[in-house]
DNA sequence: TTCCTTTAATTTAACGTTTCAGCCACCGTT
DNA sequence: AACGGTGGCTGAAACGTTAAATTAAAGGAA
């Protein structure tokens, strides 16, 4: 079917080796013969099969990246910035999605491992190490992003999310608020970071801590707006009424503002609200949302970085875990009269 | 490294072959051998190597998706859809982004190609068909998503763009406005498709045309907002002055929207507007948007199913061409009293 | 008994590369 | 003249699997 190297080896009169070496810039085929093999590559429009290559190399030169969702600007973001770092190194991505759920991501997981890629990233949705252990097992280099777990010494790529929660909690109470509730998200490690550091603020700042100030959010990411107005419902009848209002994310903030203006409340005047994400729309929304910047493309970029260089180490180093640092982006939904 | 056939076989006292039997379910392996291997193979966690196997067969089991923008909303939908088909029949999907442009697209393509992918499907941002016949050469079927090409009689999943058209501007119509501009997209098919339903809309209804009333947002994806803002900018001083603005896609409408505000006029009061994409965060804008929903997740479905059928196929069946049918979803930006 | 069929396995050869270990001719030394 | 080095190329083997052809043994029919 397709050109092959046999094919460039019997025209010219030359061994396949020969023809191999030119591809791959082997110093001993001498200039004439190299010339006449890249004239006919190029005429033919050869292309090496990666499949024979990676049997061989035991390489495939691509990696595997599996998200809970590809449509979440999030994981859009961390993929697209990962593409770009492999493309220049000539790496390809496989992207999956696990659907949030943790038997598809075991399964996703199989299956990426069964075409031998040189690294996977995983935003895990599960709550057991056991599928990494697999991973290792196999010794196939895997990067978790954005989600971490406790106990297991593996590398990592994400936001810090104490600080996420800090800074957000921080913002608002030098916004004025007194009485801050949070909107925590599902059980996963940025969750709870996020809420550690709303609590170290409030701590710190010697800011009260109400009863019932702390909320989650029903299910995380399925129809995240819907869960952040009913909470908001909910710290509506509270007494006293929070005047600020940190949210895991910026869908669920959404949602907190429009329980707050269908109750006939303002939006920053009577109650501030922050999120996080800093999703591309924020600017535009009925009451511009502040929110606290994920870096998600520079997770994309770190992680695709650390993972070229765990394909080149020969022996598994040390894992790293690397946290960029949040930044606050202030919006109308945060602007008060001091 | 990883466990293979030969090491099953030898424990088992067999032959590779008959180990390779009983994972691809061969009927002629005696009950019993096949319980030992299925057996073993679990023991061991024994998963085939898929670079062996498509150097043998020539079919990888995976399909390519080269996309603009994995960011841009429509394509993380598409691209979803796409996963979950391929997912159900085992197929993985390698996705890359060209990023808008052509020359890193036909790279791309190239780059797919050495991979001996069994689909290729592309969102395609090229001018020139040239690139489509060399994946024609290698005989690998490929789908045209979204954007098709004049001329090239290629398989392609898309909606129709001059229903998007006819459908927004019949709309505005149906909601009082008689001078109806538009904001077009970039020299793509769907931008020319699109121009085309309004212009049959207008026609047919008998309103008036106006000139400068079709104005093309500057560059198309990149930073739409600010240029549905200058474009709005431009129509806002023009007499007489648009009541009504259907815009190529939703990020351009929230610029003209926010363009139409800050002149002090209102929407839909002064200005109705309408935009394509129907993202999920529309109803929650400052004014919630009009919009076409254009079936993205849908495009991703079919498309994939096209393709597995494509690659079952043993000779090449005609090229199909899939037009979905959009559906207008009014909001606010649209709602006038008539 | 002999011959044919069926069942359950095996052997051999490919697929398109890379790796490794040579080989040969030529050159400059000594 | 013999030697060693080097530049430029080749042959054989391997990677892990599947496809095609073959064999061995057992069972049934004549």
């Amino acid at each position: 079917m397709a050109v092959t190297m046999k094919d460039i080896a019997r025209e010219l009169g030359l061994s396949v080796v020969t023809v191999s070496k030119v591809i791959r810039n082997h110093t001993d085929i001498g200039a004439e013969t190299r010339q006449r093999v890249l004239k006919r590559i190029k005429e033919l429009n050869y292309q090496p099969n990666m499949a024979a290559r990676a049997l061989v190399t035991g390489r495939t030169y691509s990696a595997g990246l599996i998200v809970p969702d590809l449509v979440h600007p999030f994981f859009a973001e961390v993929a697209s910035g990962l593409s770009d770092v492999l493309r220049r190194k000539n790496y390809s991505l496989l992207i999956s999605s696990s659907e949030g759920d943790p038997d598809l991501e075991r399964q996703e997981i199989k299956r990426l491992l069964s075409r031998r890629l040189d690294a996977l990233m995983i935003a895990s949705t599960q709550w057991t190490v056991e599928s990494f252990r697999r991973i290792e097992e196999q010794k196939v280099p895997y990067v978790l992003l954005d989600r971490a777990f406790l106990g297991l010494p593996a590398n990592f790529v994400g936001v810090d999310d104490i600080a996420v929660g800090r800074l957000a909690t921080e913002h608002l109470i030098s916004a004025g608020c007194q009485r801050i509730a949070h909107i925590r998200g599902p059980a996963a490690s940025t969750a709870v970071g996020r809420l550690e550091g709303y609590r170290q603020a409030l701590a710190h700042h010697d800011v009260s801590q109400f009863r019932g100030y702390v909320l989650a959010g029903r299910s995380a990411d399925v129809d995240s707006w819907s869960s952040g107005h009913e909470a908001m419902k909910k710290l509506l009848a509270l007494t006293p009424r929070p005047d600020g209002v940190f949210c895991y994310n910026d869908p669920i903030a959404i949602g907190v503002i429009d329980a707050i203006l269908e109750a006939g409340l303002r939006v920053p005047g009577d109650i501030a609200v922050i999120g996080c994400g800093n999703l591309h729309f924020d600017k535009s929304l009925r009451v511009p949302l502040s929110s606290v910047d994920q870096q998600s493309r520079a997770i994309g970029e770190r992680a695709g970085k650390l993972v070229l260089s765990l394909i080149e180490a020969k022996v598994a180093p040390q894992p790293k875990s690397i946290m960029l640092q949040p930044s606050i982006v202030p919006r109308e939904s945060t602007r008060r009269p001091q």
